[in-house]
RNA sequence: GCGAGAGUGGCGGAACUGGCAGACGCGCGAGAUUUAGGAUCUCGUGGGUAACCGUGGGGGUUCAAGUCCCCCCUCUCGCACCA
């Protein structure tokens, strides 16, 4: 007996045909509604996809073809982020050219895309290395040039020496490169930076226009940090020409300022430092250049410190207070010095506690001698302040340093400027020329873009200086202008660049004479849904954000906010398998001994063995190597006896935990990977990957398949179909399967639509035959999971074109009042008996046939109930 | 440490404003039909012999609590000296 479903025949059959039709081609009719579906584009890495990566874009899938068949416009588009390290390094390590690499990576990933029976229109793809597409980045750069928000600045960047460039701050964890874990040092470099703190406030603000998640909206705002204070100014004694600008949120407790800090960078230091403090200030500030902040971590925040000799006057009391240093205070927030008020900071009252400085409280509240009061409460001790509550205190303060001309009213910022040069390859040239005299121009817009040079090594120089600084005849060029000499900048962009923008260049992606053309962004923007992971909730959301109010504000969109709605689907986990050994350098040849996850411990972020201390290192066995001993103890396959330990986490090639969806597809077909991966569970929530719960979609399917084809083998016949509405029954079931599964649909509830499609198949033919109707519903209301499936049938029930575009199902409300209801019956609050009454039932009606109910008598005893509860058609309840 | 979210059968998960806890699926059990298939169909399946007990634990509000209030525990994810 062959298979009736036959999975891969008509999968390939209607990806074929959805190609040859072109049916996922956006509808140039601009009159028509419009929805604008975007999935956050991929890096095509040479691994390709995981089981983990298609839960959203699935999802996407899915909602897209809902919305088209509700008569709406849908753009729906896919495209690569492919400028990245990977490809580079893989260059360095071969010599293929990343080009090569890059185009190889997305060939395989859109043949995955297409296996998956996605609706993209694929005639909208887009490639940020695409020359047609790098033009308009750095158009884009041009333009920030113009307002000046892009500048160079000589900061302190994060060198990464391994990798032969500078990192973003998020990039570094735990003072190592986020990839590849190489140790980073931080060296100051002259840079391009962008002045995204101009937009620090708008950025806030504008969240209130979009319809996001409410932790991404909170990570953005505590991202951006804003917080309001003052900044107060301290004479320096002795050096009546200088002065320290420092940053506070507590101005109303400046009398309790016993001493300032300055970050160890600060430039004043060289200044004020005495003769006598000088050797031991040098030291500490060596000390601290070379701690990584790992170091800093492990320290669990132990206070370092040290005494720089001079003294700055209180503005008010004029008293002496001491300056020092010390690396708690960051030269990169606020202005890199503050005054410390020990009674009413957590920070300052550990280091006065480790270096005996005073302590003065100034607002009443707390308990000084056991730690810092950081609430609000009344001022003491504090001259014209006391007996002010602290929000009037700190308004008093300000007004009375403004006054005087000794501070002012201030906000403050976490989040920095971006840093915008990369000293990498693969990535968009920035289009600059420099000049002989220093100064810097654009590249005209007629010569962009600016294409990379070709190299034939793509290694890192290791100096600083990035790779493009090699290809000489490209960097030294004439200005177009001047005729004079000029360097190109040899810098390239971050990743973040090309995906700045995408967006927008998908609502016109052919265009040449502009970035795109403003009918086409007029009709298409905003986004209306944006999905993708959570892990972009800052960079990626808030650096599109900044280019898009730019763009805004130049009149180049019509829009201040770029998504407004967005979504984060969880993550597809896996399970893999862990041990540890003592080789920490990978020494093919070393002795190494190996140890269970039961031997381990952590210190620190560093793993090492319970009782010798000795560091261990983790290891993976692949899912499939691993050697079952009975079904809950997990074995290595060589190493005997070595009990592996189980854990859930994020896919990757490192943890051997990856499923390959070509492999699922295979063997189960394209809409039952689908359909899993959306009844899993809520979309939002991540779940581990279970292969064994995929026969059970795969069963759904085909006995949908059999319903609608019959249960013949062999040959199609649909002779069993009926041309009425059927009974009743079937058609409140085929109302009520419509009504749910377009809620559930709306509502993003994938797993809950699928339940409901379930059910209908299990029940419509309980009382009789399938009506046609009823079919045709349900193969409609399946199209958007399971696409081939649905188009087959709809094909075998006698329509020659695709559904793709056939109106959305709506039902008869009238439909839905089923006969008769089920009442369950309480006795005190619980469940005792259930009767059934017709639909149309009064309250009367229903109370004298419960009253009637023998099981309920029994419960009752003869006893007058002292209260009945009537909940409208749902339930009675006696209370005795 | 701070912030956010989540704890429901053997498992993934349902349950709109408080109103029949466990939909649907996996797994498991029984049967039917079969006899080389990872097949199909039907029935059953929270625990307990029962009364009863059951949504992380403990209190509370209510006729009625997974859902509301208070306290506690665990897990996951963000942030981590931001003055």
């Amino acid at each position: 007996m062959s298979q009736a479903y036959d999975h891969h025949a008509i999968e390939a059959k209607w990806q074929k045909y959805w190609q040859a039709h072109q049916v996922f081609a956006v509808n140039p009719d601009t009159t028509k509604p419009k929805f604008y579906i975007l999935d956050m584009f991929p890096y095509p890495s040479g691994a390709g996809l995981h089981v983990g990566h298609p839960k959203g874009y699935i999802a996407t899938d899915v909602y897209s073809r809902y919305k088209r068949m509700q008569g709406f416009n849908v753009l729906h588009p896919m495209g690569w982020d492919a400028f990245g390290l990977p490809a580079e390094q893989y260059a360095i390590e071969t010599g293929t050219h990343p080009r090569d690499t890059t185009r190889r990576n997305i060939e395989n990933f859109r043949r995955q895309f297409q296996s998956l029976g996605m609706d993209y229109d694929w005639s909208r793809e887009i490639d940020t290395t695409d020359p047609r597409y790098v033009k308009w980045t750095q158009w884009i750069f041009s333009k920030l040039y113009e307002c000046g928000l892009a500048y160079l600045a000589e900061v302190p960047v994060n060198w990464c020496p391994a990798l032969g460039t500078v990192l973003a701050n998020e990039e570094v964890q735990d003072g190592k490169s986020e990839r590849g874990g190489f140790p980073v040092v931080r060296v100051p470099m002259r840079q391009w930076m962008l002045r995204i703190t101009a937009y620090a406030d708008r950025l806030i603000d504008d969240l209130d226009l979009v319809d996001w998640p409410a932790p991404i909206k909170k990570m953005q705002r505590d991202w951006v940090g804003r917080s309001e204070g003052a900044s107060i100014s301290f004479e320096i004694a002795d050096h009546p020409q200088h002065s320290l600008e420092v940053f506070t949120t507590r101005p109303d407790t400046v009398f309790g300022a016993t001493y300032l800090v300055l970050a160890p960078e600060h430039s004043a230091i060289s200044t004020i430092t005495t003769a006598a403090q000088h050797n031991e200030v040098m030291q500490y500030i060596e000390e601290v250049s070379r701690r990584s902040d790992r170091v800093r971590l492990a320290e669990g925040g132990e206070k370092t410190g040290v005494f720089t000799g001079a003294f700055a006057l209180h503005p008010v009391t004029n008293v002496r207070l001491p300056i020092w240093i010390a690396d708690y205070v960051l030269a990169t927030y606020g202005t890199g010095a503050i005054m410390a008020v020990p009674a009413h900071d957590t920070r300052d009252w550990d280091f006065a506690t480790k270096f005996a400085l005073p302590i003065i409280e100034v607002v009443a509240g707390g308990d000084i001698s056991a730690g810092a009061y950081v609430g609000a409460g009344t001022s003491i001790n504090s001259d014209f302040l006391n007996g002010k509550p602290t929000p009037q205190a700190k308004t008093h303060v300000i007004e009375w340093l403004e006054q005087k001309g000794k501070g002012k009213g201030s906000v403050s910022y976490k989040l920095r400027d971006w840093l915008f040069s990369r000293q990498r390859y693969w990535g968009e040239p920035l289009p600059v020329l420099h000049l002989d005299d220093g100064t810097t121009k654009l590249v005209p817009e007629s010569d962009l873009p600016v294409l990379l040079p070709e190299l034939d090594d793509f290694k890192p120089t290791g100096e600083f200086e990035p790779p493009l600084a090699r290809a000489r005849e490209w960097v030294e060029v004439t200005d177009p202008e001047t005729k004079h000499k000029a360097v190109r900048d040899a810098n390239t962009m971050p990743q973040w660049a090309g995906s700045c923008w995408y967006y927008l260049r998908f609502c016109d992606p052919k265009q040449t004479e502009q970035a795109w053309s403003p009918e086409a962004e007029q009709y298409w923007m905003p986004v209306d849904l944006y999905v993708g992971g959570a892990e972009h909730a800052v960079l990626h959301l808030l650096y599109s954000r900044f280019w898009h109010k730019v763009l805004y504000d130049l009149g180049l969109v019509h829009t201040p906010e770029p998504f407004k709605k967005l979504l984060n689907p969880g993550m597809i986990l896996g399970y893999s398998y862990r041990y540890y050994d003592n080789n920490l350098s990978d020494d093919p040849h070393a002795s190494v001994t190996t140890y269970p996850a039961t031997d381990v411990c952590l210190d620190a972020e560093t793993s090492v063995h319970r009782e010798s201390r000795e560091e261990l290192k983790a290891r993976w066995v692949c899912a499939q190597d691993v050697h079952w001993k009975d079904k809950d103890t997990p074995c290595h396959p060589t190493y005997e006896g070595l009990v592996l330990e189980e854990v859930i986490e994020k896919m990757s090639k490192s943890r051997g935990n990856v499923v390959n969806p070509d492999d699922v597809i295979a063997e189960y077909g394209t809409d039952a990977m689908r359909l899993y991966e959306m009844f899993m569970g809520p979309l939002e929530k991540g779940a581990p990957w279970s292969s064994d719960s995929i026969p059970g979609v795969h069963r759904f399917l085909q006995r949908a398949y059999r319903l609608i084809m019959g249960e013949q083998e062999g040959h199609s016949s649909l002779s069993h179909l009926i041309g009425s509405t059927g009974t009743s029954t079937q058609a409140r079931l085929t109302a009520e399967t419509v009504r749910a599964v377009t809620q559930d649909i709306e509502e993003m509830g994938f797993n809950t639509a699928i339940s409901k499609l379930m059910v209908f198949v299990r029940d419509i033919t309980r009382e009789g035959p399938l009506p046609r109707n009823s079919a045709e519903t349900f193969v409609l209301l399946l199209a958007p999971f399971a696409p081939h499936l649905a188009e087959e049938l709809w094909a075998c029930l006698g329509h020659a074109s695709s559904l793709v575009h056939e109106p959305w199902p709506t039902y008869d409300p009238a439909c839905l009042t089923p006969s008769d209801m089920t009442i369950p019956l309480q006795v005190n609050g619980k469940l005792r008996s259930k009767i059934l009454v017709p639909a149309e039932s009064s309250k009367d009606d229903i109370l004298r046939l419960a009253r009637a109910d023998e099981k309920l008598l029994e419960w009752l005893q003869g006893q007058t109930p002292r209260k009945v509860i009537y909940v409208e058609n749902k339930l009675v309840n006696f209370v005795l």
